[in-house]
DNA sequence: CTGAAAGCGCTTACAG
DNA sequence: CTGAAAGCGCTTACAG
């Protein structure tokens, strides 16, 4: 059976379409009786009002699409789920794209986005990405795009961010005052933006606290689980352990996790972990992990409320929001309160 | 600026629009000339197609609605990341959506997608769903539809489902065989289908096994980590512990994870678990869970090819299929090779 | 209070 | 090889 419209409804009822078209948007034109009809009709006959005709004519898709490098990374599963929980909520819908952190992949699902005329776009671009043209189209064609975590500056979008360099400050400098001296740092390639700033906190923050800097203490390996487990292990073959490692991700947290674990060693008893990550994976460790929390679903909830309000804008605003959100450190069971 | 439309190539080209739409689509009647000289134009205007448009003659939108009950459960995330691998590969979009467990909001999103008039649907189903006149209306329009991991059968669409009850009997046939006899299940409530599942497969596996079945070692408790705790110091204040517990899912493993922690207790030398969960899933644990495994991105693979293959037919299908998914058990480091 | 006309941007037979 | 006509299902001024 074909999908009923709105001329159905009016031959049914006698009367032509615009009437029902009118009558479905409560238009003070028609008559209560006549939209009463109409709504019987609406309900007895099953009527789904085709929003495909509609965009086309509105020229407004209440969509918006979105753009992540990863969904099996929990981060932006909790992200999605809360812009797709937002979006609901000002009645926009979500269609969503990964790019596998692959810049061509990302570049085909933007063209995709905009051959649907979606009328925004929330962003998070692959590492790889490096050719802004397609962002640059984007910009011609006044199409709206936030970019959240991981942003492409300088090309006039607006931007949500993590303040990690200050997390990460934050959180040594609690650590320190609670008489913590001795703090490893497992990082990652200071290539990479994320590497760079967890690790340029970390020496600030060090220096700041008055601690020193041993250089043998910054282990620098990669962003998965089996690169935290071989920092631990090279770090324990030298002897001295620290007091506490700062672990640039809560995959590499893991790996020190399995490490300790196999040769015998406590959390926290004989070291501290701290990882970066959110609430419902610090819970996943066991001991659970102590954390400097990037909440997703604030990032989430903000980019996409950030979005829709620049889709309603009249005119296209005159300066990008950049948008920084905070970190903040949670205490967990990884970590003793005194040393 | 406004998007770029086929007339206006075809005014630049001096040429009438269908010349235009008949050379991007390659038809015959086009000379090679006309259309390298489209193809040109498209690529210096910077011409996008409408879909939209394209969607409303052509009466197929490619894209497939996707209703799941929870984005932050990772089950979903990766059955949903290989869903739109799938969907990528053979060229359709995906609109996400949802529920929350909520059968309203399940209801209001599959209305939705049935007005973005997708061309099918794939639903996994809310908890609470209970009534299945939305799912009659979709039939009633020939909209293909397929169910994945939580299906309302009898409705006459395909499903696509885990073999629940077979993956506890093989898991627990393996360690039995292994030596073990002390196997305790912690289990969820019966009045949910999963749990009942994995509770017959535990009792029928052990009597299969000539293993004594203690109802002491029947812990019918919630599915939550809290509950996986609880179950566990309920049973270590009993006195004699199995040798291996059964836990309903992943987060009562960890539940019962950080109780043997807290009572200084060793996995898996006190004591060892299995779970359900994936093999992503079971890393994350310290020792690595041992897991009767569901395989999520081979469910989203099949399930997004079975339903596309769906919307290819030209005559809708006389007998939906049943697809039932077996799970093979990993044994990870969570229980010892030997009792 | 109801309707006729025009249009959104495409495609699809059908002519020439 | 190119084009005119009709249509997809809706909305939006404009008339009456």
């Amino acid at each position: 059976m074909n999908h009923i419209t709105q001329k159905d409804i009016a031959d049914k009822l006698n009367v032509t379409r615009i009437t029902v078209s009118k009558a479905l948007r409560d238009h003070p034109d028609i008559s209560d009786e006549m939209k009463k009809r109409v709504h019987e009709a609406v309900k007895e006959m099953g009527y789904t009002p085709n929003l495909i005709a509609k965009q086309l004519t509105t020229r407004k898709t209440l969509t918006i699409g979105v753009v992540v490098p990863d969904l099996e990374n929990s981060f932006f599963s909790y992200v999605i789920d809360s812009i797709i929980d937002g979006a609901t909520e000002r009645n926009y819908h979500v269609i969503l794209t990964v790019s596998r952190e692959n810049e061509a992949t990302e570049r085909k699902n933007i063209e995709n986005l905009i051959g649907m005329r979606v009328d925004g776009l929330l962003v998070s671009v692959s590492q790889s990405t490096s050719n802004p043209e397609i962002f640059e189209y984007i910009k011609k064609f006044n199409t709206p795009l936030v970019f959240f975590d991981r942003a492409i500056e300088e090309l006039g979008f607006s931007t949500i961010v993590f303040n990690d360099k200050q997390g990460t400050m934050d959180a040594i400098d609690e650590v320190a005052q609670a008489g913590y001296t001795k703090i490893a740092h497992f990082a990652g390639y200071s290539s990479i933006n994320i590497g760079r700033e967890r690790c340029e906190g970390y020496k600030a923050a060090l220096r700041k606290n008055g601690l020193q800097l041993n250089s043998e203490w910054i282990i620098e390996g990669g962003y998965e689980v089996e690169d935290g487990y071989r920092a631990f292990m090279k770090l324990h073959e030298k002897g001295t352990l620290p007091e506490i490692i700062l672990a640039v991700n809560d995959r590499v947290a893991l790996g020190a996790y399995k490490a300790i674990r196999k040769l015998g060693l406590d959390i926290p008893g004989d070291v501290g972990i701290i990882g970066y990550g959110f609430s419902d994976t610090a819970q996943l460790f066991s001991p659970s992990l102590t954390i400097i929390n990037q909440d997703p679903r604030k990032m989430g909830h903000i980019a996409v409320n950030t979005l829709i309000d620049e889709i309603l804008m009249e005119e296209k605003p005159e300066n990008p929001l950049s948008i920084i959100i905070e970190e903040d450190f949670q205490w967990k069971s990884s970590v003793n309160r005194k040393p």
